[in-house]
DNA sequence: CAATCAATGCTAACAGTGTCAACATGAGAC
DNA sequence: GTCTCATGTTGACACTGTTAGCATTGATTG
């Protein structure tokens, strides 16, 4: 219920004569993703609500993807440093495992417009020729912590096979309930993911 | 290179006096989503290459979502009777439901524009109240085909769990192999798909 | 301290979009 | 033959992303 937020402490950075335009507009458009499932990150909306002229943004980004690629890496930061948290408390084991698993899916019911930014940003990068960037090194971080829940006695190629499976298992399940398919249950969910054989080979 | 298409046989229901332009929209609409990675749907652009005027869609669509929506429960009832043939061909057990798993992907891969409109739709449609909606339809016989390729001898939320830890895999591994996440090797995807233990409980 | 310069912001404009209201056209029904 | 309703068109409004050119300000020099 408030408007317009009272806490005139957000001078982040304040190296040029109008305040940080960029770090507000990346907070602005954080906020809406956070509270709305289908937030406006138009360049001239967002400028408006900053009380900015409409081009100004074109000095901090170069275009509007520019703009909603770095929200998305901001995000990938934040869900790759909530998982790695996650991992830590959990432990390891196949409980710990699934419980990673819940914290991807709870993530990402929390946070949907993030979560559906970040996967359809990082679809239009092309991480083959831009290997070093911001984006790509976030996702390897992510997809690393996941490989290092993985029981340490398989070999490379099983490691890879069953990281792949964990991933798209999570990133589904996820979509799905964003999409309304699947309502959001925990214990479902980790249901889910222990019907998984990890180290399971291809001979049937 | 053909500026118009030239092929006068178009006339796929002619029941009006300009010929069937709801048909002809989605007939480009649907081309253009097979051909073109981020294809444009713009209702001005489609009338254009259609030789009418930028309101004549009007007529046939209340506004630009439905003729989304009309795309997307198109390309669902595609997919719905590509994974319907491919279970028949396949047959039951392990390596059938692995052949499943990677016609889904595979299909993924050969149409990401539509699948990515069909669950960018679907998410925005409201399917507890609209439930008898054709997408919602559709989205059920889906899964009514996933359902069916699990074995017999489970238990109805046994059923559940297997079903949608299925289905979760491979929409998860089809979204982030057109992510640019993951290769598309469909060896790598038959054995991901097999590292499932179906029937598996949550018992430790 | 004053002058310069680059960083930052503003205004005006262009092309494009979705959408509405009002008007025109034509095919089929009486 | 006339009427009517479905279909298509024109014009307009409020948006959007983007560019070019001009204004301002803060910091960096001499």
């Amino acid at each position: 219920m408030l408007p317009c937020l009272p806490m005139p402490d957000l001078p982040v950075n304040a190296p040029y004569h109008h305040g940080d335009l960029r770090a507000a507009a990346l907070q602005m458009g954080m906020e809406r993703l956070e509270s709305q499932e289908q937030p406006d990150l138009g360049l001239r909306a967002l400028a408006r609500d900053l009380g900015v002229s409409a081009t100004a943004l074109y000095r901090h980004f170069p275009n509007k993807d520019a703009l909603l690629d770095a929200l998305a890496l901001e995000g990938l930061n934040r869900l790759g440093w909530h998982q790695a948290e996650a991992a830590k408390a959990a432990g390891g084991g196949r409980a710990g495992f699934a419980e990673v698993g819940v914290t991807y899916v709870d993530w990402a019911v929390k946070h949907p417009a993030l979560l559906r930014l970040i996967y359809t940003r990082v679809g239009k990068v092309d991480l083959d020729v831009d290997d070093s960037s911001a984006m790509g090194e976030a996702f390897r971080q992510l997809r690393k912590g996941i490989a290092a829940l993985m029981p340490e006695n398989l070999g490379p190629t099983e490691r890879a096979v069953a990281t792949l499976h964990a991933w798209s298992l999570v990133h589904g399940l996820a979509m799905l309930i964003l999409d309304g398919q699947v309502d959001y249950d925990p214990e479902m969910i980790r249901n889910v993911v222990l019907t998984t054989a990890i180290g399971q080979t291809k001979t049937p």
